[in-house]
DNA sequence: TAGCTTACTTGCATATTGCAAGTGATTTTT
DNA sequence: AAAAATCACTTGCAATATGCAAGTAAGCTA
């Protein structure tokens, strides 16, 4: 686990070296929309996330410091992810991934029109975004 | 192979589910680079795939579209890989990438130079971009 | 205090990766 | 024209990662 081997100083190899698998987007995705989870939102998730990969690919992405732990206000028995600033920067990324899949595959319609609403106005967007993410 | 497993109907696990690996987007980044490669171009590159794999990510990105094979004009034992529109259309997600790995990790200078010089004017720079990839 | 929830861990079968060594078609060299 | 090199892969196999099911310990709930 938390493998730091960079294949080479490009960007793409090093940012796929942290996040460059099947799972540890979708937990960003997960991060993105509901601000913080606890391990048992991101196993809800339709993908259907195996809980071992789950508990590695946490660890791995608080490792390389795009998600950090959190005590929970209410029960000592629950752990809150959310992002730093380094996984809220990930935000155009995904934006992006999300207009080419538009444009290519069924995706479902709540998606879909809030692709539509960002591209609006995309800067604010992610203004307003960040903000949220970040308190 | 070619396993066409949505594995739900968002954007972002569907984009996965085509190019979600630690290699593919580094073929694609080759193609944005250098517009057309052989087989053996890639190999060279510095990450250092193995040829399986390789063999493997074209026929899966082939058969999913996002590239395509053209016969060599100088040779029959050579083969050319180029991408599609599909392809093409990555190209400002690969940018935002190079965005991200830019602020958190240390990248090659001739990388970052060149975005340093996209961001100038995106839209310009992506036009004609995808004018010299589609030819 | 018994039982449930929460965040994991463990064991094991299966799938994927990575390495090294082929293979056959073409192309170049002698 | 024959031999050697190049090209795009394939094959075999060991190492690693994934996926599934079951388990565990701490904490909370009735």
């Amino acid at each position: 686990m938390a493998k730091i081997n960079k294949r080479s100083d490009c960007p793409i190899s090093s940012s796929l070296d942290v996040w460059g698998d099947k799972w540890s987007l979708l937990i960003i995705r997960d991060l993105m929309n509901a601000k913080q989870c606890t391990y048992g939102d991101f196993l809800k998730s339709p993908e259907g996330i195996a809980t071992n990969i789950l508990a590695s690919r946490l660890l791995a992405l608080e490792e390389n410091g795009v998600i950090e732990k959190l005590s929970h206000p209410d029960s000592k028995a629950k752990v809150l992810y959310k992002l730093t600033r380094k996984g809220i920067d990930l935000l155009p990324v995904m934006f992006e991934i999300g207009i080419w899949a538009d444009k290519y595959y069924d995706i479902n319609k709540e998606r879909k029109a809030e692709l539509k609403e960002v591209k609006k106005n995309k800067e604010e967007y992610f203004k307003a975004k960040i903000k949220e993410l970040s308190s």
